[in-house]
DNA sequence: GATTTTTTGTGATGTATGTCAATTTTGAAA
DNA sequence: TTTCAAAATTGACATACATCACAAAAAATC
């Protein structure tokens, strides 16, 4: 456990610095977590405690139409947070599903604890804020490609910059991924 | 200006506590800026030195394609926050255009301030991170509704959603927004 | 290793939405 | 108030992509 909890300082010090006794701190607030794959973290309507840092493994995060048919919001794996947001934030219910694609461990932040690191510890807060804004970077960058490429160029473009999520994840989510079916994406190119 | 600096200091205040002496610091680094209807806060190319918030007025950030089409990534208006944030955060060179659809005022604040308040006071820090937390749950929403819904739904969607702001802008920035053509927006019925 | 399930591929067909073009309506500027 | 430019509407037609159906391939499970 120590060595998982190395990794996940050192990720901290990838944007912020920490001294010791801060460290001991921030890691004392947080759960460990290991879950099979097809397992859930997250599913609609359970209370959603945690924000999910990944220490090894592969989930999406994906929500369910009136159809039955499944949206995916992100993929997930080593070094990355997931959780669903909006319900953590607001202790709400969840409104979308999270589930394992392979065997995963996760660091489990709660929010109270989030909050209490977050102020007791300057350092964590400005760690988070700038995390949080480069995800928002991310999801601008996904709305513009949504808005102004097609389905074809989306996937060339994904292969570009994840392609070895593409190897790790079956093709039909890949699909779901980029808002076009399984049968369009199959009939592109590379 | 000191009614605007108010202004400035309840929207802080709306998520964390300042004291007077930190609300001093805070507020020496912002600047103050007004700019015409039609006038450009942000080009692409140029350099990003601020992320702006909004005293009063309405903005659109949008990108232009190679066909020469317009794609709103965003409306802005008092209250709200607007920059080129991946161009001001890695202080490159605009990806995005921001241009006034009213007369509007801004504060301004630059990268080097930002970062010099998130860590002279730490409440600064955690009010964007809170900030920038909410941005990122709205942009998931609005991800999941271009992925889930179709064109009409959304604009039902939005109209709801914001009524005032469909009553401040132009359809066809709506129909840009949402990512349909202006002269399908114009075939639904509500 | 055999069997079942999941994933992928491909054809035929339907549909939402885009594009182009012309007209009307609205709103801003003079 | 008149004039002019921008915005919205409407029709005809084009197209990217969805859906359905079925078969093949690959992977998971027993």
């Amino acid at each position: 456990m120590e060595e998982k909890l190395h990794l996940l300082r050192q990720h901290f010090e990838e944007i912020v610095s920490l001294t010791d006794d801060e460290w001991n701190i921030v890691k004392s607030h947080f759960e460990f977590k290991s879950l099979k794959k097809h397992q859930f973290l997250i599913q609609v309507g359970q209370p959603v405690a945690f924000e999910y840092w990944i220490i090894k493994g592969l989930v999406k995060a994906y929500s369910i139409d009136e159809k039955g048919k499944e949206h995916i919001l992100q993929f997930a794996m080593e070094d990355y947070w997931v959780s669903d947001h909006c319900a953590f934030q607001h202790q709400e219910p969840g409104t979308i599903f999270v589930d394992c694609l392979e065997d995963s461990e996760f660091f489990c932040l709660s929010l109270e604890n989030r909050e209490k690191i977050c102020f007791e510890v300057p350092a964590v807060a400005n760690f988070f804020r700038i995390k949080s804004n480069h995800g928002y970077i991310n999801l601008q960058q996904r709305i513009l490609s949504l808005l102004t490429m097609t389905a074809e160029s989306r996937y060339e473009y994904l292969l570009n910059k994840l392609p070895k999520l593409i190897q790790r994840v079956p093709k039909k989510l890949i699909a779901s991924y980029l808002g076009v079916s399984r049968e369009t994406l199959s009939r592109f190119s590379s």
